[in-house]
Formats: structure tokens, C-alpha cells, sequence
DNA sequence: CTGTTAGCGCGTTCAG
DNA sequence: CTGAACGCGCTAACAG
């Protein structure tokens, strides 16, 4: 009962040989339609499922596909996974999940078990990049197995990767809030060490010198994506002789801490400083005064990189193709930064 | 290069076998501290990485564990999932998510994949309940893999379970709302054939009945765990002759719908109606008008599932053990259901 | 302490 | 069209 039926359990009921067994399950051309017929049955009779274990070692394919995020508990790594394990699920792979929690000892020893595990394939987003990240990288690359950034990449050679044109979101953001009359503009901005928040950053500044607003250094704030730092960062703000009347803020969470914190001090928003944050986590949408933000489109993000994690896959050729594709940001204009039409 | 170096390869390198290596490479205790040091360091030389896929297969046991959830994208089932990865992780399972999209075509079928590639154990919340899935569970029981349900359960004899008490939760929901002195009370409701949203009917039945308020049908509409659902039930609510003043839902996006359209007409929250909502999304905190909930404490429950499948996967009796662990759901105060200090 | 052998379950030669 | 033999990479039982 407890004991899985195995091709040669079946050969044996049937008097023939596993082989035979195998060809009738695979659909091979050369089997008569009528052992075909009794293998099928009679595997079917007594519940056979083929071990995709014996499989994948006997092909050196697992089928199976390693995800690494930071986190999964925030709807932009959790609306990634979705699309790319709706998109891999369709193609026969299975999705393995492993988070990072930010940590690059982790995530280093993480690239480990995915490649002692066979994975056939690697998609992540990067949580920090130092040596010890770029050696793995390389085990990876060495091992010909396709690796895939998807949002935080880091920059090496011969490495696909799908993001979004952060360098553009910045920009777009700034320049909104301008164009809302902005001209006091601070920046709460992620770990700049990771490219996704130095292009957000570069995006900012390109928009200030566009309009010939002077760069100020006690504008831009590292934060943390946590409401807690948000708040933290507006509280400094707030206290400069000359406070902000625009946020641009590299993180939705940060975005609403900042908002807590201003209304707190009987600050207005948007009247008195107007707000955009990034990501279009849920809430900012629903909100009653909902966020202006920056969508990332997270479903198609994930879905995309499954595809050129499949198209590489496919490559037979030795020849390395490597695919940078560049999503579109969208700028979501909401309450938190719309200027009254009196303004 | 892209070849992949196994043990073979270097007990060639080192004149020696490979169950030599092996035996080096596991810490056996029969093996000379020379020879092991010798073939640490030469697999070190040669980048060796074990294989686990032949250890699979030579053990029968993969390392992989299922997860099936009906979705990814919900900050309730990232949750779950974020603190099953993290307790099977340190205990050398990798976690394999498949979502079902609430399709119990898809369901089976996940589950029959998931049983080919062999994995360690089940862990899921059920998205139906009906002859084709009870079929699929009694094959995994058959196969002895565990099978624990989390949150949404079939009743099933000798599966383990970990849920919360949803009885309770809508007990405690609709006595609050109560307590805030709304005597006529609505409830949207999910789906009853499962479960949990049958339990939280009853706890809310129960509650009324023991404070002597009719039981009204027309005060309990079914929804999906939709914003635009919970707009589409106030209306219908607030069209009825008596409409009512308290509304308990068994979701928070419904919750969400229910605010908005009853605030677009007009009506005062809290103070013409309360609002209770369920799962403690994390909009709910951030509202201005946060909205009062039931929190489920998703990250705890999936380690508490990760808990009783590493307990059962260990239990080399085969005496079943089957345990129910019920949470204690907590209710979240907050503004949508506050009286008003002179109310 | 080390080498030899066998087997996990499957697909795929190569013969017949 | 079918059977016999082999190998994927590893561990474990058995000899020496």
C-alpha cells in the first residue's frame, strides 16, 4: 500500500520488461497499439506515477526552478512570484522559494543549496553585491545554468535580467511633482549601492537640473522601506530652515510614514507638501488620501523573466544571449500630490 | 567547464573509489583522518557539490515540500508561506509554491505533480472541497506523505490541521460590534461550503442569539473577497427598508468596499455604522479610517504547520498522528467600529 | 580503514 | 516490435 508501483512492477504483471513498460507510457512509435493499450491500463489499474526524481537524474533536469527574493511578504515580491510561477507552471516547472531576508551570507549560502538541488534554473533579485555574491554568480554561470535578475540586478556580463527603468521612474517623479509646483523637492532613498536606487536617485537629479533647481544635499535621506524610517525622515525635514514642499520617497512605506509624520505636525498635504512614493503597494490606493506612486507592474515583471529564463533554456547553442529587458515605469497620479486646482 | 565534477571524478583524481569519497565527504567515522583531509580538500580543489537529486533518489526522500495556496499575491498567504520557508529552510527543505487560482481542476492536477516530483510532504489551504480533491488527498495518505492543511481544511480523518478558531473570530467580531451598541448587524460572507467562512457565520449567529437580536437573513449576503464585491453588498444593504448599523466581514477588501460605499452616500463611519473586517491586511492599519479586523497571525501559523509536518515526517511509528492546532484569532480594535465617546 | 558490488527508477542504446 | 544491458550520482552492505 505504503510501497510506490515502479515501471518494473508493472512488467512484471505483465510478464515483459520495463522497457517496454516505458516505451508504451512515453507514446514511442515502436509499440504495438495493443501492449500500448494493456500497459496503459493496467499502470492505470494499479495508481502508477512516474518519479520525476529518476528522471531528472537520469536527464540532469530537475524541472525545477529556484526564486530568491529578499522577503515575500510585500505584494511587489509576491506579485513577481506570481507571474513567473503562473508563466514556469504552464511550461512544466516547478517554482522553489527561498528568502533572503536581506542577509548575503544567507543568500550566498542559498545559491548553494539551489545548485547542489539541480535547480535548472536561477531567477533572483539581489540583496546586496559584494564578492562573496559575484563568486556564486559565477558558480552559477559556470555550471551553464541560466540565471535571471529580476529588479535589483547586478551588473555582470552574459546575465539576462528584467527591470523596470528606474532612472525614468525618478525622473517622472520628480518632474510631476514640479510640474505641481514643487521647487523644494527631497529625496528618502533606498541603499544606492543597489542600482535600482542609485538610477532612482540619478532620475531625481536629472529632473531638478532640467528645471534649474539647485541640488540640495540635506534634501536626500537613506531610508529603510519602513514606515518607521518614513517617519523618521520627515521628522528631519521638518526641522531644516528650510523644509521641502515635495517627496519623493524611493519606497511607498517610507512614503506614508512621512505623511503620518507631516499631518501629525499640522502639516497639509498635498497643500503644503505634496508626496509620491514608488512601488503601488496596495494601500496607497486605497487610502483616503490615497499615494501618488510608481508602478512597477510586478505580474508582468515576473512574467517576463520567466520567459527569457525559458527562451534560454531553449538555447541549444552555445552562444550566450543575454536579454535586458527594460519595463516601463508608470507614474500613478493620486490625492498626495495633485495640486488644487486653485494652487 | 560546464561539466559537472561527481565523486567519481575525484576518487579518480585521487586513485581511490568513489564510496572512499563518499565516505570523507559524510564524516564517516571509518575513514583514516589522511585520506579524509585529502579528498576534503581536492573536492574543494575541484569545486565538487554534491548532487542531491541522486541522494534523492537512493533515499527516497527529496527535501521538497509542496505548498498550495490559491494564491500568491494576498499578504495572508505570502505570510504563511513566508514562515513555513523559513522553518523548513533551516531544516534542509526547500518549499515549492503552486497556486490553484481557487480552480480545483488546477488543484488536482498541482497535486498529482507535486506527487511525481516526489516531494517530503503537502502543505496546503484548500480552494474546494469536493469529490475529485478528496480523491487526491486520500492518494497522498495512501503514498504516507504528510498532509497538513493550513487555514482553509477538509475534514478529513488523520490529517493534521492548523487553523484558527473562526467561530470565536466572528463570535468576537460581531459581540464587539455589539458592544458598540449596533443592534442590527450585517454579514458578508465567503463561501460556506468551506469551513472557515461557515465557522464565522455561526460565531456570528451565536453572538446575536445570546444578546436576544433576531437573526435577520436579509442581513447576510455572500461575497467574494473582492473591494468591488463589498461596494456591490452596501448598496444592496443600504437599499433595504431597515438597513442596518454594524457590518461584519468576513474580508478586509470587502470591509474596504463596504466604507467606501457607504461613505459615497453620505453616511457617517463609525458613526452611522461599524465596520469590522477580516484577516488583517496591512491597508487596514494604514487607512486614516483604519479599519477594526481579525488578525490570523499567518506568519505563526506557518510555522506552526512547518512544525507538525517536521514532527510527522519524523514520526518513524506508524501510529498517525493527527493534530488540530486552533489558534486563538485576536481582534483588532480601530476607528471603522469605535463609539463615540457620547455615543 | 578501504575496495567491490548493488540498487534507487527511469530512459535509451544495441541486439534480436 | 520487444528484451537485455547500461548509466545518471550517490550511499550502504558486504568483503577484505
Amino acid at each position: 500500500m505504503g510501497k510506490k508501483t515502479t515501471i518494473y512492477d508493472i512488467a512484471k504483471r505483465l510478464n515483459t520488461t520495463a522497457s517496454t513498460v516505458s516505451r508504451a507510457l512515453n507514446n514511442s512509435p515502436k509499440i504495438s497499439k495493443k501492449t500500448k493499450d494493456l500497459v496503459l491500463e493496467t499502470a492505470n489499474k494499479m495508481n502508477y506515477q512516474q518519479n520525476k526524481l529518476a528522471l531528472a537524474l537520469k536527464s540532469g533536469k530537475s524541472n525545477n526552478v529556484g526564486v530568491i527574493v529578499p522577503r515575500i511578504d510585500s505584494n511587489f515580491f509576491a506579485s513577481i512570484i506570481k507571474g513567473i510561477e503562473e508563466n514556469l507552471y504552464a511550461h512544466g516547472y516547478r517554482v522553489i522559494i527561498c528568502q533572503t531576508q536581506n542577509n548575503q551570507n544567507i543568500e550566498v549560502e542559498i545559491i548553494n543549496t539551489l545548485l547542489k538541488a539541480q535547480v535548472d534554473g536561477i531567477l533572483m533579485s539581489i540583496s546586496s553585491i559584494n564578492l562573496d555574491t559575484k563568486n556564486s554568480f559565477n558558480r552559477i554561470l559556470q555550471k551553464q545554468i541560466p540565471l535571471i535578475f529580476f529588479d535589483r540586478k547586478a551588473n555582470i556580463k552574459d546575465v539576462s535580467s528584467v527591470t523596470i527603468n528606474d532612472f525614468e521612474a525618478g525622473y517622472m517623479a520628480t518632474k510631476h511633482l514640479i510640474n505641481q509646483g514643487c521647487k523644494k523637492i527631497a529625496h528618502l532613498s533606498g541603499n544606492i549601492l543597489l542600482d535600482i536606487f542609485n538610477n532612482r536617485f540619478l532620475g531625481y537629479k536629472k529632473a531638478l537640473e532640467e528645471e534649474g533647481i539647485e541640488f540640495n544635499k540635506a534634501y536626500v535621506l537613506k531610508i529603510r522601506s519602513t514606515v518607521k524610517d518614513g517617519q523618521n525622515a520627515a521628522k528631519q525635514l521638518l526641522k531644516l530652515r528650510n523644509p521641502p514642499n515635495g517627496i519623493f520617497s524611493s519606497s511607498d512605506y517610507a512614503a506614508l510614514g512621512a505623511i503620518q509624520e507631516i499631518k501629525a505636525n499640522g502639516i497639509k498635504i498635498p497643500g503644503d507638501i505634496k508626496v509620491v512614493g514608488f512601488a503601488n503597494e496596495p494601500f496607497t490606493k486605497f487610502m483616503e488620501l490615497s499615494i501618488s506612486t510608481i508602478d512597477q507592474s510586478p505580474v508582468e515583471m515576473g512574467k517576463i523573466a520567466a520567459n527569457v529564463f525559458l527562451q534560454q533554456s531553449n538555447n541549444s547553442e552555445n552562444t550566450k544571449i543575454e536579454k535586458n529587458v527594460v519595463l516601463a515605469p508608470k507614474l500613478i497620479i493620486r490625492k498626495s500630490s495633485l495640486k488644487h486646482p486653485n494652487e
